[in-house]
DNA sequence: CAAACATATGCATGTCTGTTCATATGTTCA
DNA sequence: TGAACATATGAACAGACATGCATATGTTTG
């Protein structure tokens, strides 16, 4: 009976608690694209002004390419958007629910 | 002198924008810690109630030792915290801002 | 104290990932 | 059109990581 009850806890978080494998496969790819310190940064400059890719690698003291590749992989997380400007691609925040995120996380590790 | 106005721009940006390498890996360090699947879903099973390793194992159908690694990812990134209850521990998150970043990071995912 | 149970940890391994180098693609302008 | 510049991409390699197995540590109870 005990038991029971126990089971009976775990399958309400498993129906209503837990998310699918692609649901917690989509959440998780969002905290993968931001849990590297170059991502990081570029995405911390973005907050304050939108930016070619080699003002970036010049700002991180990075080659062009890794920072190109970088930037691939934020923005198939949806996190940035490029806009191409003549020969430059100007780089920007998709929007500023990134922002607020990061604000709340910065607070976390900082408490 | 365009180039000058350039440079400050970025002087700017390197000075106040972007962090140091040692906040930037905080940062990173707390993203790192939920993308990962296994560990998103302990996570919104934690927002909805404490639980012992083992339930947690059985909930996400993986070895126990799995999931203890796991633990400790999220326990080094002060996520969630564990405490012994006679031979079982039971793990809870740390402080519900955790639930806050996630509910808003979903809400970036399902969009 | 010994047996049973819950959790933690070291090791091994297959997989993933960040970076650079070389090069391709795209754009401007002389 | 061709040279110069900005960005993107493929290959390769070193380092990081998730997981399971075996086992150690910690806790209760008979």
């Amino acid at each position: 009976m005990d038991k029971q009850i126990h089971n009976r806890k775990l399958e309400q978080l498993i129906t209503n608690g837990v998310p699918e494998d692609d649901h917690a496969k989509k959440i998780s790819d969002f905290f993968k694209a931001t849990g590297e310190p170059t991502r990081v940064k570029i995405i911390l400059a973005l907050s304050q002004t939108s930016l070619s890719v080699n003002e970036i690698a010049e700002i991180l003291n990075m080659s062009q390419s890794g920072i190109s590749h970088q930037l691939k992989t934020l923005r198939d997380a949806r996190i940035v958007v490029g806009e191409r400007l003549g020969k430059e691609v100007h780089y920007r925040l998709i929007d500023n629910h990134i922002v607020n995120i990061f604000e709340q996380v910065i607070k976390h590790a900082d408490e």
